[in-house]
DNA sequence: ACCGATGATGATAATGGTTCTCATTTGCAA
DNA sequence: TTGCAAATGAGAACCATTATCATCATCGGT
């Protein structure tokens, strides 16, 4: 279990706070990679931490601005976190088992950029998921 | 001004109503492309048709089960729809006016598809949204 | 170590998009 | 035309998220 390093918060401008400490560890702790709002206040509140859900709320989008954590929007209204490990991959996503992969293209990327570049748009940000059955014995889809 | 066919709604098993068809109307009159649930609510409200926002919401959900429309989940929170015409392409959204382009490249598509099979995933679908701001004159993201 | 300004927190209200409820109306087959 | 199942519309309910604001904690300066 790594412990939360309040240096990390310093270094991006936060101040070093009990609460924000406790959302990050959560992250850190790596037992849930991808987490909601609701998923980090539950896993608060069952570890008998004390925290507001605006709080929660928050402190995610802090951290999002910050680089510490990356926002994926899914499919279903809300919002899920991973902590942001430097660098960027787009998602491929089993419709049967909803197992994820992450992957990276340097090709994809770069011809996002010139595409975007090439109709006057300043691009700040992609999401790419792949809709797939994946083959995996444990999968579902017969 | 194309106009809406009940025969349509009928063959996706759809009874023809009032509704159904100025929103079906709407969407085949070209005039704007994407549309959100609000979007149409208003739309209709201007040519002083008489509809329920609930009964739009209701609308676009079940023409997009029916394949009549294709449901966009952008950031902002909104869900965006447009004709389907069979053709895919993938987004770039403007994050300060919401202006949409579409595009399509045979790089990224065959890209995605060569990852997705290495890794052993069959690809159903996929969805790629560029987000940005546009340089229209319009947008007013100064 | 203490203090005080600055910034953070948490309870709750507010918001915005979407869905639900239900009394009323409409489409359509007989 | 009539009857009834299905569709509609007004508004309430819902859910994730954001804003408000009084109280509280952090941290640099003393």
């Amino acid at each position: 279990m790594i412990k939360p390093q309040p240096e990390h918060l310093k270094d991006v401008g936060l101040k070093s706070t009990l609460p924000r400490l406790k959302i990050l560890g959560l992250f850190e702790s790596g037992q849930e990679r991808h987490m909601s709002a609701e998923d980090v206040y539950k896993q608060l509140l069952a570890s008998g931490d004390d925290v507001g859900l605006a709080t929660v709320y928050r402190v995610l989008t802090q951290f999002e601005q910050a680089g510490l954590l990356v926002r994926h929007n899914f499919e279903g209204g809300k919002s899920v976190f991973e902590l942001n490990q430097g660098k960027h991959h787009d998602h491929i996503v089993c419709l049967q088992c909803g197992h994820v992969e992450e992957f990276y293209d340097a090709a994809i990327e770069s011809r996002q950029k010139k595409i975007a570049t090439e109709r006057g748009f300043a691009v700040h940000d992609h999401s790419l998921h792949i809709y797939a059955d994946c083959i995996k014995k444990e999968c579902p889809h017969k």
